[in-house]
RNA sequence: GCAGCAGUAGCUCAGUUGGUUAGAGCACUAGUUUGUGGAACUAGGGGUCGGUGGUUCGAAUCCACCCUGCUGUACCA
């Protein structure tokens, strides 16, 4: 505010995006370190692609308006225009395509990387976010859409979710193909609306989905959604179709035998999972946390699924004629770390620096000693950044949650031992330098 | 995008039917005789009351438009 007057550059940051502290960083950390054990473990290849890429690259739709499809952020750079990629499997696909004769067939590959959207941010979700990516490309088999669930589920494991914490729904896609094909839809807009509605059983529950599907729907706050205009009689078919209980298309049939070889079974046949991308071809899955999650200010909310995936077979023909069915599954990290942090406690350490306090410059000497003795153990130190009173040095060791400072001032320097306050409890005693790390080490 | 609600110090808010220099708590800064934090006490900094225009002798308070935020909804290739 008042940007103009007082002519100081603003503090607020862009519409949904925020700076990320170090608790939940340190919980990130751990995730992405279980996620790289599991996916050594299961044989995927790390890669990396840039967070740039022309925008034709990795959109279906060329770009053709004043600026490329919305939702992305995206510049015009020498004529070209480049975005932002908005998740990872788009940028996989032009690799693939890229690189199709060097690379093996099949090739399994995981990534993890920020993803731009120029959408609305809501609770937990944002404008930039970090995605984890695991695919399989240029095998048909289900047997690996299968093992990309056991997969997550165990890096879900690992994370210290147990499994009544979370499901994974499954479903195809060729259940709904086949039920528009007997319902005779053609139109392609209808059908997606469609599928957009069906998308919505979770959330809005059949009746409201009903109301969609038909001519349209009005929200709590008033707002009227166009629906997709489907008869009556069709949209009774659809219900009852879609609450079978019991998977009948042939890929899910023989994905749940995998599932038994496996002995997995934290899923969960779901004909109502329906994912928005329309690239899609056949088996779907998503990632559901079974708990509530709050916003910050502790009401409960709409949180979603934290990840999803299915197959794909052809997106990447869209390049040009290369052999790649193919199928995948993404995680969003960051609201996978928001739900954990209300949930879980995290025993991490922090390992907040000891403050060696300066009573003197002249006897930076004798401090900066300590202060090595201490590093080289790998214990964390600093000399207090500064000069000021014992008092301020103090205040700062206790806002940085330092376990103890250490006074090494004229009297402790000539008697050769310094003394170690420990901050939680006040207490401290005079401590000879060579047991100083032992010491310090009982109490972090 | 659409809809509902909201916008007063860094944060949480109070501000009576429009009336003089706009308040509190927390946080922050300095101090309480200077080698000691988390408690207490004292003092202090910080807001043109989201913006612009209007009504009025007078507006944080009324009106209009805009901006921003929250929630829902849509979109999310």
């Amino acid at each position: 505010m008042n940007k103009e007057k007082n002519n100081k550059p603003s503090k607020e940051l862009p519409l949904g995006f925020v700076d990320r502290k170090e608790k939940e960083l340190l919980i990130r950390d751990f995730i992405i370190s279980k996620i790289k054990e599991v996916m050594i473990k299961y044989g995927f290849q790390y890669l990396e692609t840039p967070s740039f890429e022309y925008s034709d690259s990795i959109g279906k739709f060329l770009p053709d308006k004043e600026r490329p499809d919305e939702g992305v952020f995206s510049f015009k750079d020498e004529n070209k225009w480049l975005s932002l990629r908005y998740d990872l499997t788009a940028p996989l696909a032009r690799y693939v395509a890229k690189n199709y004769l060097e690379i093996p067939k099949p090739f399994k590959r995981y990534q993890l990387g920020t993803v731009w959207r120029n959408e609305k941010p809501g609770p937990g979700r944002f404008r930039e976010f970090l995605q984890f990516d695991a695919d399989y490309v240029g095998t048909k088999s289900l047997q690996a859409d299968a093992e990309l669930c056991v997969m997550i589920s165990e890096i879900l494991e690992k994370c210290g979710l147990s499994k009544s914490e979370y499901i994974i729904k499954i479903s195809s896609r060729k259940i709904t193909e086949e039920l528009f094909k007997k319902l005779n839809l053609k139109d392609n807009q209808q059908k997606l609306t469609a599928l957009r509605a069906l998308d919505k059983i979770d959330r809005l529950g059949w009746s409201s989905v009903k109301e969609l599907l038909g001519e349209g729907r009005k929200d709590k706050s008033g707002d009227f959604t166009k629906g997709a205009n489907l008869t009556s009689q069709n949209i009774e078919v659809l219900e009852r179709e879609l609450n079978k209980k019991s998977p009948e298309t042939q890929d899910l049939l023989e994905i749940l035998k995998i599932f038994k070889d496996y002995n997995f079974d934290n899923f969960e046949f779901d004909p109502s999972v329906i994912r928005g991308l329309e690239y899609y071809t056949g088996v779907i899955f998503e990632v559901n946390l079974n708990f509530e999650v709050k916003n910050n200010k502790g009401q409960a909310v709409q949180f979603g699924s934290i990840g999803g995936g299915g197959r794909y077979d052809n997106l990447i023909n869209n390049f040009g004629n290369y052999d790649a069915p193919a199928t995948g599954i993404s995680i969003g990290l960051d609201r996978l770390v928001y739900a954990l942090m209300q949930k879980k406690e995290f025993k991490l350490k922090q390992s907040k620096p000891i403050v060696i306090c300066v009573f003197d410059k002249k006897s930076m000497k004798e401090y900066i000693g300590l202060q090595s003795i201490l590093r080289k153990a790998g214990i964390s130190t600093e000399i207090y950044p500064g000069e000021n009173k014992l008092k301020k040095q103090m205040e700062y060791a206790n806002k940085i949650k330092s376990p103890a400072v250490i006074l090494y001032g004229e009297n402790e320097i000539k008697s050769g031992k310094p003394t170690l306050r420990e901050l939680r409890s006040g207490k401290e005693k005079a401590i000879e330098i060579k047991e100083l790390v032992n010491e310090i080490k009982k109490i972090i």
